[in-house]
DNA sequence: TATAATGATTTACC
DNA sequence: GGTAAATCATTATA
């Protein structure tokens, strides 16, 4: 209900110019009684309100004073309506059209969830539960958001009905023409536009925080299961004097492991380096992947034509991006077997057997043994004397180890 | 609970 | 753009 102080507020505001013409007297009493209805019980008013429609004046001053406003109030601003749309209001309808909070609902926050989850790389089973954690709080921010703007809407239904209205039955005693109850709609709805705007802001700024969190839970990282560790170790050990798998080898370890190829990545620089930085402690490590390595490749051999096992990757046959001629390092390992730190009962006794096998066959594919002694070629590090695996510093995406073996192992002095 | 292990990120380099 | 190296942050383990 308006208050009286809102009523005077209203009269005020839509008041013209003091109309200088004739009838000054008459025009200061009807300003008077005007004024001074507010200050009167209702009834009071109201039989004032009939007098002065009733006054023999009050058409014409009606008029003049219709006509003064219109030349002087609504020309004025009246330019000022037609507003270009607020670029910040564009944008953050845009955002939360794009976040999935506005607009239609199926899709749009999966589509943030996932596109976030791309970012971080994340593994794709272990996403499901994030992803409906995320869906469920946008959810319920959307929810919370459209509940608050039908709010907004139906208190500036009612505002504004009341306004036009409170209007329409001021226009019997002031001059209020429909243009200017147009506009002050239009001022109500923009008022309430704004409201509407802080609205859409800390939506914005909830969604972006539930995002950034989303991310942040990305970042919690999660072991590896142990059969991914294993394809991965055994690619990397038997692959030591070059471990640098290709794009293809990349996805296709990603693909074996169920892990991304950011992920694959990120484990071969990292194994690089703690292998490099402590050798020793991987060295058993090593050979346990080199025996396993051996005894695979052994087997597969006496049984045929592939030198390679189920659960090595990288290996002859199988992926077909890793043949023979790139197991220098296999052969190093299998050296390392009839060395000192070796002591593994897997092996068995036809060790010798599957070395000389191997040796074999890296014979036939690369040469690889010439020029070299045997101690040279072991080399479990793989790595020279400037610490990096290759005379390259950085290697760029090797597709496979193409330089001589040589080259790899022309400092074995780790 | 301290420590080690490990996946991810950042920065600098080539 | 891929990598080394350092670092962060979390998880696993003794």
């Amino acid at each position: 209900m308006m208050s009286r102080r809102r009523s005077l507020t209203l009269v005020l505001f839509a008041m013209p110019p003091p109309a200088q013409p004739v009838l000054k007297q008459d025009i200061g009493d009807i300003l008077q009684q005007i004024m001074t209805i507010t200050d009167q019980s209702l009834d009071e008013a109201q039989a004032r309100k009939h007098a002065l429609n009733c006054h023999r004046m009050k058409p014409a001053l009606f008029n003049v004073l219709c006509e003064i406003k219109e030349k002087t109030v609504l020309s004025i601003r009246g330019a000022q309506e037609e507003e270009p749309p607020d670029p910040q209001l564009m944008r953050l309808d845009n955002m939360l059209l794009a976040e999935g909070v506005s607009g239609p609902e199926k899709g749009g926050g999966s589509a943030a969830a996932a596109a976030a989850a791309a970012a971080s790389g994340g593994a794709g089973a272990d996403n499901s539960a994030e992803h409906s954690d995320y869906r469920a709080k946008l959810s319920q921010i959307r929810q919370i958001y459209h509940t608050e703007l039908e709010k907004y809407e139906q208190a500036c239904n009612e505002f504004t009905t009341h306004v036009m209205n409170l209007l329409r039955e001021q226009s019997r005693t002031r001059p209020i023409s429909p243009k200017e109850i147009e506009r002050m709609v239009s001022i109500i709805h923009r008022k309430f536009s704004s409201i509407q705007m802080q609205l859409k802001q800390s939506t914005c700024e909830a969604v972006m925080i539930l995002r950034s969190r989303f991310l942040d839970a990305r970042r919690k990282r999660r072991n590896f299961n142990k059969q991914a560790t294993e394809i991965l170790n055994e690619y990397f050990y038997s692959h030591l004097s070059n471990p640098y798998p290709s794009e293809e080898a990349k996805e296709e370890l990603a693909k074996k492991c169920a892990i991304t190829v950011a992920q694959v990545s990120n484990w071969f620089g990292n194994k690089r380096i703690r292998y490099k930085k402590n050798i020793g402690k991987f060295q058993e490590e090593a050979n346990m992947y080199a025996a396993r390595t051996a005894v695979n490749a052994a087997n597969a051999s006496s049984h045929g034509s592939q030198a390679n096992s189920p659960s090595t990757p990288n290996s002859a046959g199988s992926g077909g991006s890793f043949n023979m001629s790139n197991s220098g390092d296999l052969f190093m390992s299998v050296q390392s077997l009839n060395g000192d730190s070796y002591q593994g009962a897997q092996v068995g006794a036809n060790v010798q057997s599957q070395v000389d096998t191997l040796r074999h066959v890296i014979s036939q594919t690369g040469g690889y043994s010439e020029g070299l002694t045997a101690n040279q070629m072991y080399s479990p590090q793989g790595i020279n004397a400037n610490g990096g695996w290759q005379d390259a510093p950085t290697p760029s995406s090797v597709t496979s180890p193409t330089e001589g073996p040589g080259s790899v192992h022309s400092d074995t002095s780790n």
